[in-house]
RNA sequence: GCGGACGUGGCGGAAUUGGUAGACGCAAGGGACUUAAAAUUCCUCGAUCCUUGAUCGUACGGGUUCGAUUCCCGUCGUCCGCACCA
């Protein structure tokens, strides 16, 4: 029988349409059977979904698919990050509401998403732009501000000239704003603080027992932690100064015989003290302000110093004296603002002492050179013996570093011990305050009397106001007529509302934790938290190894710290996928997109030119797919013309995930084919599937197709487990190839009956085994085979 | 500079624990079917040579081993992260 072409347009919006009416993916938190949580990181409701998303989500929807059908109580939800910037910045530019067009967004992402066939649980659905999430989320935020886990502070922030708003560390990018991209500025403000670094070392040491992420991921936090042991030491100043003492914290204090100066920084206390009365000094700290923090300016900036005139007495050695200068290196946001230079042993040290002749000591020997060796024209960071060093002479390093350590902390300066062992971080606490519009209200208002008083729970939530002007940059809610202008909660005396808004990291750091129980008043369901929690299989782009990551793992602390979970982990399991990458064309007038372009020839002879006139067209390196170099796919265009199935089995084909892949036409066309194959092999031979009888034996042909089916099975369910679908891909080709001759004998009625039980079975297992990547076209063979009920709802094929 | 990952045909990539290198897909070439095209289908497809076969071949140079894409040492290259962090 001549079977027509598979028509995915039509089949398509069918079954999406059946799983939707018999709610097949509506989890049930009351469900008995083992539970599983899979969960792609949500979208920003930017406009369209792009091929990124694509390729996530198909990736989780095979991971969901695969476990539900083994039995497990799936929850795979799906949401919006949905405060932001850019709504504000659409609202500026065409004069729309940032609800408006966040909302609009959102409802054209939610078809594009609905064309992909998803097995997502609509019915948790939120955005975290909802007054309904915000509401639980500024609880959450007094629940912390109770627990101390929130703080306010004057601070040197990141300011970014551009957005108008603060960022965090995270955020700033080689000087420049993660978002707007311009050079940012240090500036003083009271902002709201998460107290993260109350968690440094059990993020740190928590890392060790997260098998489940990427070692590289792993490695990023734990540098972005940035732990390091070592000495806090109290230097005595000797003579007339401002201060008695400097305090400076070191890694190496067994290179202590070897220092030869003090550094501090610009703004440490003790130098903008001696600037009030040395304007030379006062202009040599400005010069330092001025210069740039971006990654060109440090590597090309020399390093200079100003000779406080200042000295200070060595900790065991209260003749020798050493200078204090003040050096643009020195960094007052880390350690003490202050340290020790020990030249010989440290290159930057050394090229200090060098460009100002201060004293270079060897004090550590490597074992094979003596006691006389002394560094040469580069400073020796290696490992070695002490030399030079007074009583540590002929001591490790390491055993120097203990002795120092003991020593010091017996030595009193002052009624102090002068020195004392102190483990450091370079984690700083999140600063949260923006200067938005479009984000969740902080709930706090200050009152003259009373200070900075929480918005008590009944009060919350406290809204966003709807009427506001974006006329002019800068915070809007500051210039609102009347939104700032509240009683105090305290006292009743007129106050001011906090207008400040969260940054939209903290909306993004706990929703995990929503989806479990969405309709709760409280922000979290306790019971559904725990039995759901950790999710575990998180997917989603690399470029969140650090700010998302790590203040989800701090939220969920701080979230159990509050009472409102029992786990400290939120993800179990992480997979950070590949970014989906496009070449690039342009001309004379610039990027051109890849529909305007036609491609001819190949290898050394491949051209490219413009669709229209045929004029010449330079093909470009391959990029990740941006508007900018305007090589974007459409997802709409792909699935109104080759269907949801060819895209998603493209996207999980050939690349390992966690690699880019590379997207190309002909690739698109590969994967369209295979499905048209699939629907003209089964349909052809459905007919002698369905009256062939149930497979036995191990035999003939028919043994041979029954141990490649089975073979296939357990392979393709471990490549799943893995993630590896373009293995699970490449297998379930090879299943095919191999039943190919089979299922066409069948087709023209030429089979054996016991072929045909085999193939009968093998071809069962087939759709079963590409449902979870290609679910549509599945369940039209499904029912081509004449089973009854959907193969979304089928169980996993057992042998 | 520090840390990490990687290097296999024309391309994307396979190869379980050290055991037939190149599965599977794409591209290409040739044939069949067709008036033709599309679709489909069959064959070929790492290199070299004296081509029924042999030799070489997983960035390069060594090593361990009966046997190395896999393990070890070194070199080169590519990519990623961090970075005046005391």
């Amino acid at each position: 029988m001549a079977t027509e072409r598979y028509n995915p347009r039509d089949a398509e919006s069918r079954w999406q349409k059946a799983w939707d009416e018999a709610k097949l993916f509506e989890t049930d938190n009351d469900d008995p059977r083992e539970k599983y949580y899979v969960l792609e990181m949500f979208p920003y409701p930017s406009g369209r979904i792009h091929m990124g998303h694509v390729r996530n989500y198909a990736m989780g929807d095979v991971v969901a698919r695969t476990k539900r059908a083994r039995g497990f109580n799936v929850l795979h939800p799906m949401g919006w990050d949905a405060f932001g910037m850019p709504a504000e910045n659409a609202a500026m530019q065409n004069k729309v509401h940032p609800k408006d067009w966040t909302y609009q967004n959102i409802a054209v992402m939610k078809r594009q998403l609905k064309s992909m066939g998803l097995s997502l649980d609509w019915s948790r659905e939120f955005a975290t732009c909802d007054v309904d999430y915000y509401h639980r989320q500024q609880m959450l935020f007094v629940d912390f501000l109770d627990k101390g886990l929130v703080y306010r502070k004057q601070s040197k922030v990141n300011w970014d000239p551009e957005d108008m708003t603060v960022l965090a560390n995270e955020q700033v990018i080689d000087g420049r704003g993660w978002r707007s991209g311009a050079l940012v500025e240090q500036r003083d403000l009271v902002q709201w603080f998460f107290k993260i670094t109350d968690f440094s070392e059990d993020l740190l040491a928590s890392l060790d027992e997260l098998p489940g992420w990427p070692e590289k991921v792993r490695l990023m936090q734990r540098n972005w932690i940035g732990k390091s042991e070592g000495l806090m030491l109290r230097w005595e100043v000797a003579g007339d100064a401002p201060v008695g003492e400097i305090e400076v914290y070191t890694t190496r204090p067994d290179t202590l015989f070897g220092a030869s100066f003090l550094a501090i920084a610009a703004d440490h206390p003790l130098a903008k003290s001696l600037a009030e009365n040395n304007a030379e000094l006062a202009a040599f700290a400005d010069k330092c302000r001025q210069m740039g923090t971006s990654v060109a300016a440090v590597e090309t900036a020399e390093k200079i110093g100003f000779d406080t005139g200042v000295r200070v007495r060595h900790p065991f050695d209260p003749d020798w004296l050493l200078p204090v200068h003040v050096a643009n290196f020195v960094l007052m946001d880390y350690g003490t603002g202050a340290i020790f230079g020990c030249p010989a042993h440290d290159q930057r040290d050394f090229d200090f002492a060098t460009k100002y002749a201060l004293p270079i000591v060897t004090v550590v020997a490597p074992e094979a050179q003596g006691a006389s060796w002394s560094v040469g024209d580069k400073a020796y960071d290696g490992d070695g013996v002490m030399v030079n060093s007074r009583f540590l002479d002929g001591m490790t390093p390491q055993a120097a570093f203990n002795d120092v350590a003991a020593r010091l902390e017996q030595i009193n300066l002052g009624n102090q011990p002068q020195g004392e062992r102190k483990t450091q971080f370079r984690l700083r606490d999140w600063g949260i305050s923006r200067q938005r519009y479009w984000g969740c209200p902080i709930p706090v208002i200050h009152c003259e009397d009373c200070g900075v008083v929480p918005v008590p729970k009944k009060d919350l939530p406290v809204k966003l106001p709807d009427d506001i002007e974006f006329d002019r940059p800068g915070n809007p809610l500051d210039r609102h007529p009347t939104w700032r202008h509240v009683n105090c909660p305290e006292c009743g005396k007129a106050a001011r509302r906090e207008t400040d808004t969260m940054d939209t990291f903290v909306d993004s750091s706990w929703y995990y934790a929503r989806f479990t129980a969405p309709w709760m008043n409280e922000p979290t369901d306790r019971k559904a938290a725990d039995a759901w929690l950790p999710v575990d299989q998180y997917i989603g782009g690399i470029e969140h190894a650090i700010l998302h990551l790590l203040y989800s793992r701090f939220f969920a602390r701080a979230m159990s710290a509050t009472g409102h979970l029992g786990v400290s982990e939120p993800f179990k399991g992480l997979f950070t996928q590949g970014m989906v990458v496009h070449e690039t064309y342009r001309n004379a007038s610039g990027w051109v997109v890849p529909s305007d372009v036609l491609i001819e020839g190949e290898g050394e002879t491949r051209r490219a030119k413009l669709m229209s006139d045929g004029s010449p067209i330079e093909i470009g390196s391959i990029e990740k797919m941006s508007k900018s170099k305007k090589n974007t796919i459409d997802p709409d265009d792909i699935i109104a013309s080759y269907g949801a199935d060819t895209a998603r089995w493209f996207m999980l084909s050939d690349s390992p995930p966690e690699r880019d892949v590379i997207w190309t036409e002909a690739g698109v066309e590969g994967a369209h084919r295979f499905v048209q194959r699939i629907w003209r092999l089964i349909g052809e031979a459905a007919d002698g599937l369905k009256s062939a009888s149930a497979a036995t034996g191990a035999d003939g042909e028919a043994g041979v197709i029954r141990k490649a089916a089975h073979k296939t099975l357990k392979a393709v369910g471990e490549d799943i487990d893995k993630l590896s679908f373009n293995k699970a891909v490449a297998r379930i080709y090879e299943l095919v190839n191999m039943l190919n001759p089979a299922l066409t004998a069948i087709a023209s009625g030429k089979s054996d009956t016991a072929t045909a039980a085999a193939a009968k079975e093998a071809s069962g297992i087939l759709i079963q085994l590409i449902a979870p990547m290609m679910p549509h076209l599945a369940e039209e063979c499904w029912t081509v085979l004449g089973h009854q009920g959907m193969v979304a709802d089928a169980d996993w094929p057992k042998f």
